[in-house]
DNA sequence: CGGTGCGTTGAGGCCCGTCAATAGTTGTGG
DNA sequence: CCACAACTATTGACGGGCCTCAACGCACCG
């Protein structure tokens, strides 16, 4: 694609070397020159828990793939209830291309790194390169897939199978390394934003929790570190 | 973008001329050139009620135009339980571009008049045509809005705020030509699909549809046509 | 130590699901 | 046109699952 004069081929930049996004990200479908490129004007942030990393009704103003950690989306009713609309894990690219503003407010769920881009540069290398501007399509796309999966949860999936389901969710997706599900991971969030995940109320999660935890298909540490101890037990509960 | 001769600007194709996806869906990137060349081997198609225009875990093999008529995108589970994730209405395109199988199947509620394409055709002419691409693009994102708008309503709204937002939703996208919510239309869908829509059961979405009507908020006559007579008081009971 | 945020547990009530009967609608065939 | 069947929708009674409200335990921090 360039046609500067080349000592030779790009190498790739320093700080793309160990991103996972590299491989499995959207960064995979650029040329070392494009990576050099967009990283000139990348900045690495660490976002500590609860941070707003993107609010909605504000203009998009920068993109960033997820390097570690966990990203809440939510959304929110005139009258203050509020609703998760999804959670994204490294190394999730996360942002709205083309997009003016976005609905959704995303907040760090424990503390994330990001892998920040402006938004015109991205935009433009898109424009340029198909592969890029297909990888970003592709996420469209399993996002869509991972919304509708979790709507057949919220529309007909009980407390119970509802609170396996969350658990199998972010055990297969916390650690980018692993295949299946962690057996031992740290939940990002708290019970009211699971309740606010599953449709539930906090009271009815800790239950349900709890009755996983009698039943033995999970084990539980200070409120937040789960081990599983059945997984098949745990995804029969989960009804699919 | 063609360099075969030319005898001067190509026309419109015949069956192209007065279709709404020309303005409003993904033909509109499209130049007269390319448009002869979709429609060369696109067709197409009136399908009755309850077809099945694509399965889940079937392959894709076909794209298509929604010219007219309403499609529901719905989810099931290994026990029978089934989730309605999805309405389509024209002129939105209905399928999914570069992915194997799909995980939805989607059938016609009510007659539905499709514009088919060839996966191939469709996918070689998005690789050349990057405004095509794009607005392929902005449709999955534009479906992942309706998604979490969605999942808002099932896990956060009351039985009576659901059937308001349905009927809402249904309302202002029934008629690709109207703005807003048209005053009057007929239910594409029966009441166990508005419950699987909605996660609940058709005796609640009846008791709700009912209670509606007493408030004199609608009007139903042969338990499909709905005329709003209260549009204001529509949106409030819909929760916003 | 008291305050604050988070999580658990219990008691009671309500919304919606379940079950069952009835009524309305559509299509078919005499 | 009516009779009939099949499907669809409404309505009622009842029960259960989850929400509500409240008290308590626990960890953290000034």
């Amino acid at each position: 694609m360039s046609n500067m004069p080349d000592t030779g081929p790009s190498p790739i930049p320093v700080l793309c070397r160990a991103c996972e996004a590299r491989h499995r990200g959207i960064c995979g479908a650029l040329h070392p020159a494009q990576l050099s490129r967009l990283a000139r004007t990348a900045i690495r942030r660490e976002c500590p828990s609860g941070s707003n990393l993107a609010s909605a009704g504000s203009p998009v103003t920068s993109h960033a793939n997820i390097l570690s950690g966990v990203v809440k989306l939510t959304k929110l009713m005139p009258d203050g209830r509020q609703q998760v609309v999804g959670l994204q894990f490294a190394p999730d690219f996360l942002g709205r291309p083309f997009a003016e503003v976005s609905d959704v407010t995303a907040e760090a769920a424990g503390t994330v790194r990001l892998c920040i881009f402006q938004r015109e540069e991205l935009e433009e290398m898109a424009v340029e390169s198909p592969g890029l501007s297909r990888r970003l399509h592709a996420q469209a796309l399993r996002e869509l897939d991972d919304a509708r999966d979790w709507m057949l949860t919220l529309g007909k999936k009980s407390a119970s199978e509802r609170v396996a389901s969350v658990l199998l969710l972010i055990g297969t997706h916390i650690d980018p390394e692993a295949e299946g599900c962690s057996p031992s991971f740290e939940l990002p969030l708290r019970r009211s934003d699971i309740a606010d995940f599953l449709g539930l109320t906090i009271e009815t999660v800790s239950r349900q929790i709890t009755a996983l935890r009698r039943r033995g298909i999970i084990a539980v540490d200070r409120n937040r570190l789960i081990t599983v101890l059945d997984l098949q037990g745990l995804e029969s509960a989960a009804g699919g």
